[in-house]
DNA sequence: CAATCAATGTGAGTTAAACTCACAGAACAG
DNA sequence: CTGTTCTGTGAGTTTAACTCACATTGATTG
């Protein structure tokens, strides 16, 4: 956490100084004097162990590090800024607010969306994506969703969405690169998320191959961009089942390798106790729960996949 | 930015003892008396004007207020923790990477990466997505892609894509509900991105309808959010082309009202001047350049599009 | 060229924030 | 009841932050 923080004043002054790119501009707005956010830069600096300005002539230039460090702390600042913000005017919310992972949201929640509209007309939603853990959300939600089981002490939470994973490809990269065995996928791309960053190596682990290496990899930071990448024929993925049933009967997705199947952690709404008692929460979440697709729905697959019990 | 920011010192104590639920946990933690950790937190609530935390008896309990602040500033605290912990470890950093808007790397890169990966095998990317300025970034990157023109000191930019804005929708949508002219609007569900506030304003104004009430709308963070929403048939989004041209060909989406066409800024690939040299980000730019769309493609629009000069 | 200006650097001194210490009060457990 | 653990607070101490005045440097101007 807090553990290894600068000094937080003095690199308040770097803040002002870096992106000013002027200690007496930065004192001007601090209201102290120059001579002050000079001493702070040099305090900062010599804590840090390095130069974050180049100094030349009575004038600075920030260097190439300075910079790098400022883009990433002004983050920071702006987040404790807004929050303070915040914290000073109260704000209303009226519609019903979904935090979702943004993979679930785009392949789950999204396509059979409609159905919740038209039963209730009543309730406008906001959909926010991340995949932060709900502790660590900038913005305050009715209902989130996240894997699960997990431990959201002041929540109520509850599985709604079960999850398997298993390789996913588009039927245009496997007719042109053909996968029959585990072995194959070294001449293929593999497609990985910083999201599931355990995957590919827990399946290749399970399949028999724990040393393969693909021919080529395509990283994204987000799991939703993953799986838009094999759609696309750019790779293969791992995929999550149910979730991307409807993209196997469409055809649009096949599964070259039916096995090993790997169970992973499903989805679970988590709701703030002190909403609980809330009639559009409430609808939501008991969608939620109804909304499993229907079980053995496999007419896509080279083989069959064998479904995991769910009845 | 950091025009009024809290004391940072006792914001810190704060976050520990919120964290641990502890003045004298956190006086541990930060190995001071647990006096001054009563004293700036005092101190912070002083400033701020209000209660963080509820005391009764010699023992004190976070309040509701005191939590939201707390997930809020851990997130600015971790981000300079983690800044400054970089700064000190430099990591080496082998592929391309990309950070996009995540819209254009759903419906615009991923479509055609294919054509870059063939022509480029020994190219590997890391594609990451982000709506922030560039100066605002967390990490490094070989290229970014950003609405412009714009303002990018130190960095070199290129336009590569125009835009226009029109309504889109799927199909099955507009012939349940039909729409022949901008009234219709309001029978329907507009879906609405946190990107692109004044989107639906604007065109709403130049359609000669300002004052329209839509029956609902439908709030994303994001519009790759809005996009698919349409798609599955939730409502009706502001659609940029030539980005969404192959779902209007292929007939995923299509426009019930062909004017206004709105143009808006498009997309320029940035790139850090120092990095203008390598062989692998000027092939990425060049593929960038050669990715427009074939003009006058408009095969499934309700009437003919017409496509602004582009030759 | 010299003079001026604007910028940062720095030692000594001053001020204010941060902290300690010791005592106080409250709640809980045995 | 006593002992323990926790936060609260006034007075005093320490330290970080700051000012002030002078110094240095490079750029600009005449």
């Amino acid at each position: 956490m807090t553990q290894s923080l600068p000094p937080l004043n003095a690199l308040r002054a770097f803040e002002a100084a870096a992106r000013l790119n002027s200690f007496s501009a930065a004192a001007d707005e601090l209201h102290v004097t120059h001579g002050a956010i000079s001493k702070q830069i040099r305090q900062l600096e010599d804590w840090l162990g390095l130069r974050l300005f180049e100094r030349s002539g009575g004038r600075v230039k920030l260097s190439e590090t300075g910079w790098r460090y400022l883009v990433q702390i002004q983050d920071g600042f702006d987040i404790i800024n807004s929050a303070t913000a915040q914290l000073r005017e109260p704000s209303a919310q009226r519609r019903l607010v979904i935090n979702s992972t943004p993979t679930l949201a785009m392949r789950w929640l999204l396509p059979r969306m409609g159905d919740f509209q038209r039963a209730n007309p009543d309730i406008e939603l906001r959909i926010a994506t991340s995949d932060r853990d709900i502790t660590r959300l900038d913005a305050p939600f009715d209902i989130a969703i996240r894997r699960g089981p997990g431990d959201w002490p002041g929540y109520v939470s509850q599985p709604f969405l079960e999850e398997w994973e298993l390789p996913l490809m588009s039927p245009a990269l496997l007719e042109r690169h053909p996968v029959k065995k585990p072995e194959d996928l070294a001449r293929h791309t593999l497609l990985l998320a910083d999201t599931r960053p355990t995957a590919w190596p827990r399946w290749l682990t399970l399949a028999g191959v724990p040393e393969l290496k693909p021919a080529a990899s395509l990283q994204f930071d987000h799991f939703y961009l993953a799986l838009q990448a094999a759609i696309d024929g750019l790779g293969i993925t791992l995929g999550p089942l149910p979730m991307m049933q409807h993209e196997l009967n469409a055809g649009t997705l096949v599964a070259p390798l039916p096995t090993p199947v790997v169970p992973v952690r499903g989805y679970c709404w988590i709701v703030p106790r002190s909403q609980m008692d809330d009639a559009a929460v409430n609808a939501f979440c008991n969608w939620l729960e109804r909304c499993q697709a229907p079980a053995g729905q496999s007419a896509s697959l080279p083989d069959s996949v064998s479904t995991p019990g769910r009845d």
